[in-house]
DNA sequence: TTGATACTAAACAATGTGTTGATTTTTTGT
DNA sequence: ACAAAAAATCAACACATTGTTTAGTATCAA
């Protein structure tokens, strides 16, 4: 009873987050985020400097705020998925990634190529890990070895997705979810 | 003729660079780039500020010749070797790499967790690429799939050596050279 | 020693930062 | 429709950093 109370946003502040948040994109795009200042976000997105500082300290939180959105939307967008062992589940699975990837490709470009945050890296390598890598953890490895075998397979998998995006996502000859399939299911095998 | 006389560094500009660098790397271990101001830096070094704007033009570009000052560095320190399809050779040289990542650790850890810019990135991928995937490109894969393999496999192995840094650098049951070349090797068998 | 080069110190305008308090606008609940 | 609450605005503020200039000093290589 206590939490069923939804605060409703108010409607300004709704179109104060968009707005920054859609002019701090813009600006990502053009501009390395060391060159961009909170003033210029501001008045892009014709909003007073002084209602940015009481959303977010700065833009790094904001940036934040966007990836955490973008991983709870990636959470949502997959909550509906039943997950098997069964391969061609998988390889569906991983198609409606690419599928949210590419509808939401100008955002992802950005927050891939900053890695410098190491917890949303983590976080999205925690999705590549629960879909590709199920099998792998099952299985009786030396978990000292699983450990890195995953720090690669996950980061190895981001550096394909970002080639995906630079290159116009062009479909290759193998789809995406089948190359990152194999490449993971198949690099495994080297340690059973 | 024209291009033999180097002219000899003068030890002055070999100092500063030397001693604000050190700064640079110092305040990067504790803070993000975004909170190293040149003021700190120079007040570490104990530089004038003036004198910081003789040699760079902001912290980003001491950053960039530091990266590549790493990257010759590197070169030159495999430069000895010969590259043989031989396996163990190859093992040999990764090793070398790793030995070379350990006694530089300090600064191999701050340089690889910044991978905003692409061009390092590409850099250090492009090493991986010549050490490990020799027999990729010889073979007739599809080009198209062949780039993205590599993307892959040079990505997921920076993420492997930012792991074992983040973790001590403890070695593993296998060695990082035997993971490495396991994970690449295996996974192209899946394309051939 | 000498000429060249590099560093320092101080001052500068310009820009961005983060916070304040007072005021206006919009939303929400009744 | 109205009053209370919430949010955005505005102007002003002290402050820090930036990047550049100028003149003087120290160090270097030869």
């Amino acid at each position: 009873m206590e939490k069923q109370k939804k605060k409703k946003v108010d409607r300004r502040v709704q179109y104060t987050k968009m707005v920054l948040r859609q002019s701090f994109i813009d600006l990502l795009e053009k501009y390395p985020i060391s060159k961009i200042t909170i003033k210029s976000i501001c008045e892009k997105a014709d909003i007073n400097r002084t209602t940015f500082y009481a959303h977010y300290a700065d833009q790094y939180d904001l940036l934040n705020q966007i990836k955490q959105e973008l991983i709870d939307d990636v959470h949502v967008y997959l909550a509906n998925f039943t997950f098997h062992d069964n391969k061609s589940e998988s390889v569906q699975l991983l198609n409606k990634i690419f599928e949210y990837i590419k509808e939401n490709s100008k955002i992802c470009s950005v927050l891939l190529n900053d890695t410098t945050d190491a917890a949303f890296y983590e976080q999205i390598m925690a999705i590549v890990q629960n879909l590709c890598m199920e099998q792998l953890t099952k299985k009786a490895f030396n978990q000292n070895t699983v450990d890195y075998i995953i720090s690669f397979a996950a980061t190895g998998s981001i550096g394909l997705i970002r080639k995906w995006l630079d290159t116009g996502m062009k479909e290759p000859t193998y789809t995406m979810a089948e190359i990152i399939l194999k490449l993971t299911n198949q690099g495994l095998t080297a340690f059973v």
